[in-house]
DNA sequence: AAGTATTGTGAACCTATGTTCATAACCTGA
DNA sequence: TCAGGTTATGAACATAGGTTCACAATACTT
């Protein structure tokens, strides 16, 4: 009980490095970033964060393990569901742009981690290979169903990773565009290109609402271009 | 023609070290590989480095500015092509892969450019947009044609980008999977998510060889598993 | 072959930054 | 209120790494 309230204090106050940490790597990139700028970010002394970290690799690698712990939940119990390939997919691809986008604490899952410690950086691309596996599978089985056309699983996740994980670059959460929008845009471009030829989207994908591949979202354009365009 | 000698070796030997430091940016990242460790590549002093360049940043400006070329140059000549949208896509796809996995040189164009000076990274910005732009108005003439579903050309563009540009991250070019084959299979499912649903494949991508989306192509799984799987 | 400019180098410099340390402030429990 | 541990901090430390400098070697011109 004593213990309980002091370790939720601590706990959170980690949480709260965590977020702030999260946001300026997203923004500045992890190198760019100081720990005295994490220290300010979370309104700490530089000196305090060692109290709760290890050192700046560590609160990297949280930043990541915490997202790749919810990008993996998520993609569980997506499998899980009892839905076919298709809805299961556009949810895990949903789910992965918010995790990404939205959730700030958890944003770095993308950054480079060549400057990770190796023991650290193997857990991280151990829970990786698992999440990607996953999604390959999801893939796969969608393949076997008929649903998909038939075509490498490995590679289509890795396209699909690739596009959801590269939006970071370019994506502001201030903008017009909303992470839905987003989402609703890729999942529908990105499912469609597994396709079957012959059979008909609105079988796989019954009475969508606004905005999709079926109705042109020429809206869309114009919200990107306002956006600042950082990066590809 | 004096000067010409001079100047051949100069720009030669610029060119031999903007090939290391490529080399070394894709593989480390850009904050993690050194002056000495670039001038180790290019067989030089780190002090030389300096009559060549004005400083790292310089070299991976060029490193992006030479890569970006390439791509707006072929974008161009793509374009006026006298194919249809599938074709000028699929041949814009394949030699953007080329270009980022194959040719070494440049191969920098997408580490994260945060840490180059502002009057740098706006003209790089600008060569982006220039590309990514082009990449776009092709789609929408592809859609405008009735090529390809009507559907938001932007958001499609930066998807297609990601996941090209992502490849970097795991693409092992010493791997059993060429980057020819690689490139055969985004292309034709990135392009297939842009199709109309009724249209047949073989009318838009006449008669291919061996891999692609028609034919699964069992053995790719295969050789992905064996590379090391670095990144997503 | 001498003079001159260009190219090349080892060593030193210096700033940025991750980290530690001595010490103070604080909270908890009795 | 006092004692124990915990949390917090400013300043100092240490090192990595980009850059510079004095100077040597080389190449080109006349």
């Amino acid at each position: 009980m004593r213990t309980s309230r002091l370790q939720r204090r601590y706990l959170a106050r980690r949480l709260e490095i965590l977020r702030a940490a999260g946001r300026e790597f997203r923004t500045r990139g992890f190198a760019e970033t100081g720990m005295r700028e994490i220290a300010a970010a979370a309104d700490l002394s530089p000196a305090n964060l060692y109290n709760y970290f290890r050192g700046k690799d560590e609160i990297l690698f949280f930043c990541q393990d915490n997202a790749l712990d919810r990008l993996i939940a998520n993609l569980d119990k997506a499998r899980r569901a009892k839905t076919n390939s298709t809805e299961k997919l556009r949810s895990v691809i949903t789910f992965h742009l918010h995790c990404v986008l939205d959730e700030v604490e958890g944003s770095a899952a993308h950054l480079l981690t060549n400057s990770i410690p190796h023991h650290l950086q193997n857990r991280l691309l151990a829970k990786r290979d698992r999440y990607e596996h996953g999604v390959r599978r999801l893939i796969a089985a969608g393949i076997r169903s008929g649903e998909f056309l038939p075509s490498d699983a490995a590679l289509a996740a890795r396209a699909i990773l690739g596009a959801l994980n590269s939006t970071i670059l370019w994506f502001n959460s201030q903008g017009p565009l909303t992470t839905e929008e987003l989402a609703e845009n890729f999942a529908t471009y990105l499912i469609h290109g597994l396709q079957e030829q012959g059979r008909s989207r609105a079988s796989a994908r019954p009475a969508r609402s606004g905005r999709s591949l079926d109705r042109p979202a020429v809206g869309l354009s114009r919200k990107l271009a306002k956006t600042g365009d950082p990066q590809w």
